[in-house]
DNA sequence: TCGAATTTGTGCGTATGTATC
DNA sequence: GGATACATACGCACAAATTCG
């Protein structure tokens, strides 16, 4: 006898206003599935079926041999640059900005090398394909917790020879102080958020659950209308709130 | 004998692989779950699990009595407003810019009433909990698919007993040109882009698959410090991207 | 230290309903 | 009507991790 909705998404849809609702906070352990049997008087695979709409969901967390238990949905707040920005803001980079806001301490890891344009990249820096970029990979911490990626590529044509060419070397932080430590100066920043399913590398980077989703935003600096930077940015799912100010007229 | 990775993992993994690389294009079918069984020699259940897994992400979508199906995943791209708008803009919702944009005919219903600010709606606003404000439920349209819902809400104090008290009733389209015509200058947009699950209304309002995941958008204009209108705005996941222009400095 | 109980993770087989072709 | 296929649901089994006496 189906009835309408179906038995999982209502246990589903009951166990996630009790979180929503704050009845289970975050870190508590959700009833078992032999418990959910019982009180809903459902068999065993329609029990695993609503915890596996809500893991979908990222909103709990299966631990074997212990239980399910809500995770920690506190999101930290990515501010994208603007016309916030003060002078002196150099000294630290936009991340650690962030993690401070939210009480966190933000540290990362890089790893800079020369490279050629993948096509991709080429046409974002409207150079030719295979041109020489430097690239940077990035992983982000905040408080220890991996939970942002990040890949950039500048024109080498632009920094190379300079003292900003390995972004992680010199003294300024940040591509808009390094593109303005050799002149450059950065106008307007694009940003194209978007959202899939999170990659078996980023699941492992980012230390992610099975099935998690992402933002990514594909990030130009431009000087003008000439790309000075472009990037892949690859944000938890769920666990960031995305700002933007923007001047109108 | 389990194996690492798990089976319906393994075969969710080949044919996301399949989707993204084109050898299935959109609104081609996947294999049969008894062809799954076959092909990989697992059961009904490993194959319904793996063939979940995508449902979950959203880039396939089942169809009883016919099949699983790749579903359309061209992105609308949403660009928020911000100094690319020319005089004579307000003729056109940007909705309607962006629709026009992707070759889409966009169009929209609402619905008007007064109503009184929640506790949220008064803080993003600025004014006492229980003021009056006008709220405007939309839902957008894109070639008919419904593709945006959104709900706004404008202080009363600024708009009543003027031409543009009802949001859709007048000359003048979008709130900048509208705030425009009784003397407010609106100086600056921000929105917080998130993601979570979409609810059930959201489902059946934007004819979503269970389980599909939903940007939401809160966006406030502001005059100065004073904001003029907040809105809730709710995009289906993975169907959308979204665009920001940021001037630097 | 050990072992038993609990719980999730993975997997198999089957049955019924219903939509599509 | 019949064949196919998905959606939902039941019951069962075993492995692995955790918890706790």
């Amino acid at each position: 006898m189906p009835t309408n909705p179906p038995a999982y998404l209502k246990i589903a849809a009951d166990l996630r206003a009790a979180v929503t609702s704050g009845d289970l906070a975050v870190g508590a352990k959700l009833p078992s599935e032999t418990g959910l049997m019982r009180q809903y008087g459902v068999s065993r695979t329609v029990a695993k079926w609503a915890i596996s709409v809500l893991k979908g969901e990222g909103i709990v967390e299966g631990r074997a041999g212990s239980g399910v238990y809500v995770r920690d949905t506190r999101r930290l707040v990515r501010h994208a640059q603007g016309r916030d920005r003060r002078a002196g803001d150099g000294l630290t980079s936009p991340f650690a900005h962030d993690a401070a806001r939210a009480g966190q301490q933000g540290t990362w890891e890089h790893d800079s090398h020369h490279d050629q344009a993948d096509d991709r990249i080429a046409a974002r820096l409207g150079i030719a394909p295979a041109a020489p970029v430097m690239r940077t990979a990035y992983r982000f911490f905040a408080d220890d917790e991996p939970t942002q990626l990040s890949t950039s590529y500048e024109p080498l044509v632009i920094t190379q020879g300079t003292p900003v060419e390995w972004p992680e070397a010199g003294a300024a932080v940040g591509v808009v102080a390094r593109m303005d430590a050799i002149g450059v100066r950065v106008t307007e920043v694009v940003e194209r958020v978007s959202l899939r399913a999170a990659t078996a590398d980023e699941v492992e980077a980012l230390h992610l659950p099975a099935r998690a989703s992402v933002h990514t935003i594909e990030r130009t600096y431009f000087a003008g209308d000439v790309p000075v930077e472009a990037a892949d940015i690859v944000l938890p799912g769920g666990r960031y709130d995305l700002v933007y100010r923007i001047p109108i007229d």
